[in-house]
DNA sequence: GTCTATATACCGATAGAC
DNA sequence: GTCTATCGGTATATAGAC
């Protein structure tokens, strides 16, 4: 007999979340006013603190959330039947989420500010990892089935699969007129010249 | 007859562009103080202020600098016999820099506060096209030596050549365990299989 | 040119009524 | 649980003596 409706308040947690992460990704973190997102949210401070227990905190939720959601997705692709394909998918995937400005401006953002912030680099570094993991089952599956160069070790090929999308970030970021819709098909290329087998014997 | 010496104020403003971009790269641009530079550059922040108009002003200028630092580099490299080891030869400078931590806490932090500076995110899309306008006429030239592939256009792969190089920095930033002078070794596999003639046809 | 001292403003977090 | 009101701390930039 609670009489706090827990699914209510994970809701609130929740929009408070998306109504921060809008603004970290406008303004950055440190000049994200808590009295901004208290606006963008609706209401008011003290509100704000009875969910969280710091401003610092609501960033760290962002990302916990979407580490969570990321899990979430590998975990359903990584039992494909055609592994080199859903490597390509979540390539596309990944690339896709780069169309939101604000996901790019929250993927800067965490980056520097986990440079200082030992729990938040460890929670961007566990998340990263668990990333690379499915995709290194995925490509190790891949070359089993002859779909990639067996030379290359999994975990390398994950690594610099996702540096790669990385890539499109920063390259976004740094060049305004960088279109990675049309990068896409480059991007395929250097995976295919980097790991597939028959890119070596044509 | 002048009452002032140009060269010690330019050398009074070097040593406290340096003093504060260790400042910034270790806390970040809102998170560094004036006073933080003041202390590091042992001056008052009166003294701070007569020779920048802002603190805004002295994280911008230590990508003035090093934008110059970059074109010098390059102008050097441009007319190299051999346009393909030249072009090597600058990302393993540009891989090297990462080992300074310095560099890469501030790569990291320029884009992020580029991100909310359309000042700033001028200066950086500047720097950056100059690099990869010069990679490109390096690539070019390797390409008409029968160094590279002819097919590919040189702008693309200048493009995907700083690319990786900045994949190098974010994985370094996303993983503890990336070793980057470990990896340099993959990154031109990567590079050779999208770029280079032979490795099509061996 | 360099300093000290400070104006002015704002922010994160808390207290406590309802 | 949500609000209003506000405290304590800190920041950039300026003023003005030397």
């Amino acid at each position: 007999m609670r009489t706090v409706d827990p699914a209510k308040h994970e809701a609130k947690r929740r929009h408070i979340i998306e109504s921060a992460a809008s603004c970290f990704a406008r303004a950055g973190f440190d000049k994200t006013t808590v009295a901004d997102i208290c606006t963008a949210a609706g209401i008011s401070s003290g509100s704000l603190f009875h969910y969280f227990p710091s401003k610092r905190a609501v960033f760290t939720a962002i990302f916990e959330q979407d580490g969570r959601d990321n899990a979430e997705r590998l975990a359903a692709a990584v039992d494909s039947d055609d592994p080199w394909g859903a490597v390509l998918e979540q390539v596309e995937y990944m690339a896709r989420s780069l169309a939101d400005p604000e996901a790019a401006g929250l993927a800067f953002e965490v980056v520097a500010q986990a440079g200082r912030d030992s729990e938040l680099a460890e929670l961007v570094t566990r998340d990263d990892r668990e990333v690379r993991e499915k995709l290194a089952v995925l490509l190790r599956r891949a070359a089993q089935q002859g779909q990639i160069d067996a030379s290359i070790e999994p975990a390398t090929a994950a690594t610099w699969v996702v540096g790669l999308v990385d890539a499109l970030y920063t390259r976004a970021g740094a060049d305004s007129e960088f279109a990675p819709a049309e990068q896409l098909g480059t991007l395929r290329l250097i995976l295919a010249g980097f790991l597939r087998a028959e890119s070596r014997s044509p």
